[in-house]
DNA sequence: AGGTAGTGTTCGTCAAGTCGAACGACTAGC
DNA sequence: GCTAGTCGTTCGACTTGACGAACACTACCT
């Protein structure tokens, strides 16, 4: 492949004004959310991450991505040669990609991200939070230009994660303990109806009507009603 | 850059069998869901699409690539010659890219993605679904052991989405209408407590307590509650 | 002790990605 | 008509990504 990276600079200063205009893709804009504010206050969680691309210079790319793939790597518990051949490269190609050394192609790290169980994303792209409780009426709520709509912002988006979304109805009796899902993991839930407590097993939190809890899914957490039907909202993001 | 592609099998025959296994990881598998299936239906949407990554051929994947970077450049109204200039590359490898001519860099990727202000991951992976409603007590529940516990899967993940989480609270009168957001944005609603006219602005649906809709948001599209203090749950997601 | 298997790193070679230049086609202005 | 500019494609040259082989190291077995 070829000689300096685009965008390096090293050439003749072609580098494009717009490459910093790049992928400052953040979440949407207030003129793209479906309200804008009114008369709210700011929103949007501070520990919002930047999303790959535009910010970093291809150097950063680089280091960024042989993190990733070393990362992957032990996690799945793969050796060098072993992930090597299951991506079909050589031995040698992995080695200088996790020393940072080097320019990928992209079907190379297409290869890589299939063998490791990963979306070609996630080694491109970084992650990761903790948890939060914002109780009904609380938060940065923003309302449109009709009064009648109000709109209250509990999480904002990570880039390259998976999220499914469910809705809970239970009585009380036992309570669900689940134990640790995939690294990664993490559970938002909204209550809608009753009373419940829930959160990592260590330090659950009682939540009411309206309430929201963010915590990470990948240690042992629990749900248990503490109402006849209650009712929630579960938004599990995992990546 | 080298040879043939890796995992295209033009080598000899190094393409692991695990690439064929690779990111299959559409969503948590039943052991690590938040629940177990005990006397439930099986879970998941039919229309889960695959996560990025093994389940394209190389050569598939260069055509995507090569259509998307079209795709961008035309949404962006930018001449090959003027997106290359923005890149800081050669008009000519831009060419044999659009072309699927070709194996680019990681870097190579990065400097498009950054011209054309989107993130370079999304060159390489798509996306894209449609309007679904799942009505309360309808869709593919599951139960825990305990009798107490029931879970609903309403949306499955997909990757290299961000989203952001909503309490809404609605009062009626004039309905609040939007303007099409990001392209490629898909909005989740599921109804609390209330009643509320909800979707597509050409063809909206009436929710009830525990109901689901997800649409396009790069449409016009419309929320209008029908009884007072309605209170919804949104999830915005966007690419 | 020796041998085998596995690990990750380094090296030299080769082909392809990327480069700049040339080219033909097209458009706009004089 | 002509000129200038832009467009996208093709070409030959150059650099580096990716390759296989060799190497040093470790662990295990006889």
């Amino acid at each position: 492949m070829a000689k300096s990276s685009p965008g390096e600079g090293g050439r003749s200063g072609n580098r494009g004004p717009a490459s910093g205009s790049g992928a400052r893709n953040r979440g949407l804009s207030h003129a793209e959310r479906p309200f804008s504010v009114a008369r709210g206050e700011s929103a949007g969680p501070s520990s919002v991450p930047a999303p790959g691309g535009g910010e970093r210079s291809p150097s950063e790319l680089i280091a960024l991505i042989a993190a990733s793939i070393r990362r992957e790597r032990d996690r799945a518990g793969l050796s060098l040669t072993e992930l090597a051949r299951r991506a079909g490269i050589a031995k040698s190609t992995l080695s200088q990609l996790e020393s940072a050394a080097g320019n990928p192609s992209v079907e190379t790290l297409w290869a890589l991200g299939a063998a490791l169980g990963v979306p070609f994303s996630q080694l491109v792209d970084p992650p990761r939070p903790n948890v939060r409780v914002i109780r009904a009426g609380e938060g940065p709520v923003t309302y449109s230009e009709q009064a009648n709509y109000a709109a209250t912002l509990l999480a904002s988006g990570q880039a390259n994660s998976r999220r499914d979304i469910y809705r809970l109805e239970v009585q009380p009796g036992e309570p669900r303990i689940s134990q640790p899902h995939m690294a990664g993991t993490v559970e938002h839930v909204v209550l809608g109806t009753g009373r419940a407590l829930v959160g990592p097993l260590t330090e659950p939190v009682e939540l009411n009507p309206g309430d929201y809890i963010a915590y990470p899914g990948d240690a042992p957490h629990i749900f248990e009603a503490l109402q006849p039907d209650t009712i929630a909202i579960i938004v599990m993001e995992h990546i």
